[in-house]
DNA sequence: CTGAAAGCGCTAACAG
DNA sequence: CTGTTAGCGCTTTCAG
């Protein structure tokens, strides 16, 4: 097979110059009716395909957002993702995904790797970052939003929430339910910062309630499968044989760790309550349903793309830097009696 | 802020030519231990940001490799992806993702702009394509794979398995643990062709033992969640009160079957046994757990990029074009008496 | 509405 | 090991 043709190949076949082509393949370019159609039909037939490699270097301009998230396997994560993608392709932007591994080194790596490609903006989940990851992203001369997170010194713009106030909800509600004796499930690993946040929301929560904070059961690196759940909630039943709730650092742990009880004819909520986060598809299914905390991924993602517009549409006024997607407290048969 | 610098400024600042400060910025290149140096530590304090864009285009490559999933909130196209990039990232390629939504429009679309970014390689999801979809693979003049599925007429490379074979071996498992009654839940919608292929091999291993193959349930577009499931189940029972098990196009719609089951006070597997497809963590960690067919979704992804590499690599031996990924069958207690 | 000239920032190719 | 020259394929800019 030949080399494929080049802009100035179908310039040629048509009779027209390159630049004229190029226009043709703007939407809102001026070219007259007819010549366009000759363009496009003529480069359909020769099996053109645009070349954005050249496009972007010379318009300075790829089309491309970054984004980095801690596992693609993350049903939470892909929602943000999903709902960004969508909402950007509307403005002709793509996204350009990446993996951290819950880990700075990689995200430090990733990042670099990322703005080589000259993103036009740029999306991290999370809000804390090693330092030289942070001189980038503040040097990088783009719009730059942090999201799923409340960052003390936010790099720019941020989409999130609170996890240790979301956590403490939780922990709220199963104190309302006349639970005393609780335990929590995952969050020790410090690279999963969002988990360790919602433990410490945890033991905040108990804290404020002068109850016993110090039952917490380690789960290991992230991500916290259904299977790991199962392991740590037997340990916890063996550990703290009175306890009678069990606060889980996501709906798969919680998940997991429900399954654990069926396995051990614990009932629940009669005897133990568990609570989840994240809102899961799996939390609404399981029976009894797991009480959660909805944190509303896809909104998220939708507000994360609205920034990014707003910020690359210089016409418009600035959004606001900071905006707190507020999660609820969904109430089920897993912590509350029928 | 000022312009961003580029490698002259940097090659300026240090007194060496661009070229020099270009090869720095490679492995293998040979430049002086002291120069190299010299130059990584300027550029850095410079907040040098090497530029992809023009290396893509002068160099003629990229390091993109393009893949297509149908959704990017379904655990077995993520653990592929997941391995994919993992593999791809050691030879210094990256991904570049796109969702097709189950749709060939979508796809058709998606391919092309995909294409315009000169990825190296292209690995698409499924075996069938718009006709336009298939003349721009082919014309492609890159490497293509296709995953998850045994096409008819490859285009390229293919990593796959027939979906009808694996759900066939489910079947076959259900009528040798007695079962008589069956129906089958998902696979309808034409979008969905993996759905539809195992819905084939469903009616095709029942009409092999003779056996009434036209107990069908719809769900309508994929993707299929856990709450269509139990949905569909809910139908399933109100149309066939004297079915014995129920065959699910993926293990999240099972465990939709399951739950819904449990609050009816169905007993599975004794009542009736539910098979799943996919080896979702979901199905592992249930109560009963679900038997399913591990179809190998890492295993996919790794060899997918082996292809790629191979391909890429003029120096090593062709691959076979068309590798298969046998799946397996898990046996579980909701198919088998304990 | 269309065209000509120049150049985006890097690197292949060649020279030393 | 280092430098020079030219140009990747498109689009900005300026003319007409």
């Amino acid at each position: 097979m030949a080399r494929s043709p080049k802009m100035s190949d179908v310039a040629a076949a048509v009779g027209v110059s390159p630049m004229t082509v190029s226009r043709a393949f703007k939407r809102d370019a001026s070219v007259s009716l007819a010549t366009r159609e000759k363009i496009l039909t003529t480069a359909r037939d020769m099996g053109y395909v645009f070349d954005s490699t050249a496009s972007n270097l010379r318009s300075q301009k790829t089309g491309f957002v970054a984004v980095t998230i801690p596992s693609i396997n993350n049903a939470n994560f892909a929602d943000t993702v999903g709902a960004l993608s969508a909402q950007l392709s509307h403005a002709g932007l793509q996204v350009l995904l990446g993996y951290t591994n819950y880990n700075w080194a990689d995200e430090e790596t990733l990042i670099e790797q990322l703005l080589r490609r000259r993103p036009e903006a740029i999306i991290v989940t999370g809000g804390s970052h090693s330092e030289r990851a942070t001189t980038m992203l503040k040097n990088a001369g783009i719009p730059v939003v942090q999201i799923w997170d409340e960052p003390a010194n936010p790099v720019d713009r941020v989409v999130g929430f609170s996890n240790a106030d979301a956590m403490k909800v939780m922990v709220r509600h199963l104190l309302d339910q006349g639970r005393r004796k609780l335990v929590f499930l995952g969050g020790d690993d410090l690279s999963d910062v969002r988990g360790a946040e919602r433990r410490a929301g945890f033991i905040s929560a108990l804290q404020d309630a002068g109850l016993d904070a110090t039952r917490l059961i380690n789960t290991g690196t992230p991500p916290v499968s259904m299977h790991q759940g199962a392991l740590a909630m037997a340990q916890a039943l063996a550990t703290y044989p009175d306890m009678d709730a069990i606060a889980c650092v996501s709906d798969l742990s919680a998940f997991g760790a429900l399954s654990e009880c069926q396995r051990q004819g614990i009932c629940v909520p009669d005897h133990i309550a568990i609570g989840g986060f994240g809102a899961y598809d799996i939390s609404a299914q399981s029976v009894p349903a797991i009480s959660t905390v909805q944190v509303h991924s896809k909104k998220i993602g939708e507000l994360a793309a609205q920034a990014i517009l707003a910020a690359l549409d210089t016409e418009k006024p600035a959004a606001p830097k900071m905006q707190r997607v507020q999660p609820d407290l969904i109430i089920r048969g897993s912590t509350q009696s029928a």
